[in-house]
DNA sequence: AATTAAAATTGGTACGTTCCTTTTTTAAAA
DNA sequence: TTTTAAAAAAGGAACGTACCAATTTTAATT
């Protein structure tokens, strides 16, 4: 991973960062910095990118570049990394993932919805895949995915019992690496309330979308329910 | 707005795909799009990279540059821009915008909370501001507004009964660039029913979080309540 | 017709140079 | 001491070159 001239500062400016080695929040500038680590300007730019893009810092030309004191007060928030997209690695704790509850699991032809999302053609067949999701017996989401059968043909029960997109990444080469998804909130139904021991005026947290592979193919459209308690998203913008 | 050459690059691209000019979703290479805009590749790759941010194209070394088909499917959804990151820019319904109704206006010692989110020390003064938004008589959000008074010494009721980013922006040449929210949801209490039209069993959603200049600065700590049918936050999300 | 190997295509990485614009610092002037 | 103007510092933009790595296409072989 680190064979990468631009990877090499990234990391090393990370570490430097969280070690808290740049006390006035200000880094050198880009001209030093390529000279300290033996690299042209453009790699440490192409870094320094990296690094603005997930809100670590940000520059101002003519004054230089800063750390975002956002980011050493939020650190946690701020880890969203891994290897893919998928929701067993979005909810970890403690590095602990979450126990997978299998619903149910059949293959039927896609709805019209459905169809659209992960464009496949009229009469087409989905797998639906329902889990539930807890940690520690404390639920926190409803799971409803549509898989194309056609991308995965040998899915078993077994696999959907663990994380899919591991599965796909280690046995098949594949990669879920974007998704594109909607949140929203939404009154809670009686299913909601048994699953997630829910009260009927608490409400759930809604998160749909799709996800796909790094090569543009939709893979998975997914409609998730999550106990309100537990739906906390975390955005980082920044404009211009 | 057109005076720098990946600006020119970016609009180009972005009309030919709008226009559908694209019928495969397939861009021309790299080499030849320098070639068709009488750039250099590095800078139709700066451009390129700005649409990959976006969501609106996606790149696979060897294979090509490709549109987003799920661009084309929710292009409203991707329209998420605007010269700030304000709440009055991010809510548009045909580029009005909504009414705003000041519900309190006053200035007191920031609690803790507060304090540390916009790194005050202790004893200093903020502005809390509370306003309600509004589309044609349906009321959407609540907002509870924290300034820190020296930023801005000379606020009034009249600027809070606008947009505050567009003052500062016009009056003060200070830009707010960059947010850090967090979108939940909530059981809706009294309040947010009776402001909201809610009924005890609606819920709220809620995005929290602090806005900030393109100098770091901590400008405002935001906290927002929306009636659930209208928040929904769009994200989309690349790895690698 | 299917398989395999070579070639071409295409994006990725890395370095370097030149000049511009904004901001900050410094020095001079009032 | 304050104000103002010049100089320096810092990031931004744009171009260009060379080579690498993954993918696709093409041609040759079986």
């Amino acid at each position: 991973m680190a064979d990468l001239v631009y990877q090499r500062v990234i990391s090393a400016l990370q570490q430097q960062i969280n070690q808290g080695k740049f006390a006035d929040l200000k880094l050198p500038n880009e001209r030093v910095l390529a000279e300290e680590f033996n690299v042209s300007r453009s790699s440490v730019k192409k870094a320094l990118n990296s690094l603005i893009q997930r809100g670590m810092i940000f520059q101002k030309q003519g004054a230089g570049t800063f750390i975002n004191p956002l980011y050493l007060k939020n650190r946690p928030m701020y880890n969203i990394s891994g290897d893919n997209v998928g929701v067993t690695d979005m909810y970890q704790k403690d590095g602990q993932h979450p126990d997978i509850q299998v619903l149910g699991f059949k293959v039927l032809p896609a709805k019209p919805e459905i169809q659209e999302a992960l464009f496949l053609e009229p009469g087409e067949f989905v797998y639906e895949i329902q889990r539930l999701r807890a940690f520690d017996d404390q639920p926190f989401m409803i799971e409803d995915g549509f898989v194309p059968v056609k991308l995965v043909p040998d899915l078993t029960e077994k696999m959907i019992a663990g994380s899919l997109y591991n599965y796909l990444q280690e046995s098949r080469n594949i990669f879920v690496t974007r998704s594109f998804l909607t949140i929203s909130a939404d009154v809670s139904n009686k299913q909601d309330q048994k699953l997630l021991k829910l009260k009927p005026v608490e409400p759930v947290g809604v998160m749909e979308g799709i996800f796909f592979t790094d090569r543009g193919t939709p893979i998975e459209f997914s409609h998730m329910r999550l106990h309100y308690k537990f739906m906390r998203y975390n955005t980082f913008t920044a404009l211009n």
